[in-house]
DNA sequence: ACCCTGCTTCGCCCTGCCCCGAAGCATCGC
DNA sequence: GCGATGCTTCGGGGCAGGGCGAAGCAGGGT
């Protein structure tokens, strides 16, 4: 038998986020950009030593890699399931909350970044609409586009055949502000990717609120909002 | 502005169940079972008097609620909600973990209750025939069963119009032993309960190897096996 | 070569909190 | 009534670990 003393597994991975300035440090990364030691030290709150400890620990502990470029080291979270239990942690943290410096009333539901694709408002009407007009059905284990929804997509930029191919299972990650799934997955992450570099959607420099929201706000800009109602037929209000 | 040193919800959260004890008592309850003070105590492996902290501050963190009856006060987990987060950090936990007094190869896989409902092998063999014979088809925010469907879950004993009734928001719940969805919600609920009541599952003892499987494991009976392929053409191995 | 910047390691302090034993309340059985 | 059981609150001890400053080690610019 196994030394019952030992943290478990669980105890463990949850002992990495249950750490206020690391906490604040996932949240960031939760915009899927790739953050040095610096930034995340100043995000945190804390001074670069302190900053250090943190991340070697959190790296260790297999919730986020280390690229090291020159002389800047780069952190991002090491998958999209370390994004989806970060997300889903801290939507039911923020329902329970009794004790509230938080307000997620509005600020939380507005559209955001989740890792690497788009969650709140946009996220979730994205998704409703896609299913909806079965441009894109659910198959265990996936997707399956039709030929309209195929080439709906494609008129908004995106290769849906690269994002097929990268769509390796993809979950409906589901979305606490809005509590229905929104689209996640390699789909999720090629549409994000191509309306950002399209520039119908711009990050937001989302001030420094920490936790939940952190450098995660985006924005559809006025061209977006022209192509998503063109292309998809989709209000982005 | 709020305090910055505050630790945030997420932090706070996370802290609930970075403790060893108290995340034996959570996978314990993660059996769908509401379990007394003492049981928990013994299960954490502490002195009652600790364990009845721990349960407090559980309780006042809004992841278990209490039901005091008679000098008993029985413990269970306060929403799907919480068992999904558990169960989806669980997951994590067990793939991430070099460290590996736990080993996840093959008993983690096995049948087992998530909260309420079926998930291991046999939860997402069934989630997977459902669907895949259009029994079952997912729509936003809940489920349809075709008429065959229907009749075939009737015949198993499963009240598909209670089920439906209480099905708020049927989020495939992800099953992270198989990385398939399994099913969730009110009518994953009502599907353990009735086969568990006729007789076609049972709980399995369980021993006591804590975290993730604790209370957790059941089986499928010899009747069990018989009714899921003649009822469903599920081959229960 | 020089310095500057970004990051890490080290040593120290100090808070938080996890644990237990003892005592205090409830509830049940007799 | 009485004692037994289940659980809680209280006080004290001990350890993990989070915080910082100082020093060390890269990489880059000039």
């Amino acid at each position: 038998m196994t030394d019952p003393t030992a943290p478990g597994p669980l105890a463990a991975t949850a002992a990495l986020m249950a750490d206020p300035a690391r906490a604040r440090m996932l949240a960031a990364m939760m915009g899927g950009e790739a953050l040095t030691a610096g930034e995340l030290a100043r995000i945190a709150g804390v001074v670069p030593a302190t900053a250090s400890g943190h991340l070697a620990r959190l790296a260790e502990g297999g919730l986020i890699v280390v690229h090291a470029q020159g002389r800047h080291r780069y952190h991002r979270l090491a998958s999209e399931e370390v994004a989806a239990v970060i997300e889903t942690l801290g939507g039911l943290a923020a329902r329970i909350a009794p004790l509230r410096p938080w307000k997620h009333g509005d600020a939380a539901r507005q559209s955001r970044l989740c890792w690497n694709h788009l969650a709140g408002r946009l996220g979730v009407a994205l998704h409703q609409r896609l299913t909806g007009e079965g441009w894109l059905t659910p198959v265990s284990g996936g997707w399956t586009a039709s030929a309209e929804g195929r080439t709906r997509l494609a008129a908004t930029g995106v290769d849906l055949d690269q994002a097929m191919k990268a769509a390796r299972f993809a979950c409906d990650c589901m979305d606490w502000s809005e509590r229905r799934p929104h689209l996640a997955g390699g789909l999720g992450k090629e549409i994000a990717s191509a309306w950002l570099t399209r520039g119908w959607l711009r990050r937001l420099p989302g001030a420094g609120d920490a936790d939940v929201l952190a450098r995660r706000r985006i924005a559809v800009t006025p061209d977006g909002a022209r192509g998503l109602r063109e292309g998809l037929g989709l209000d982005a209000a």
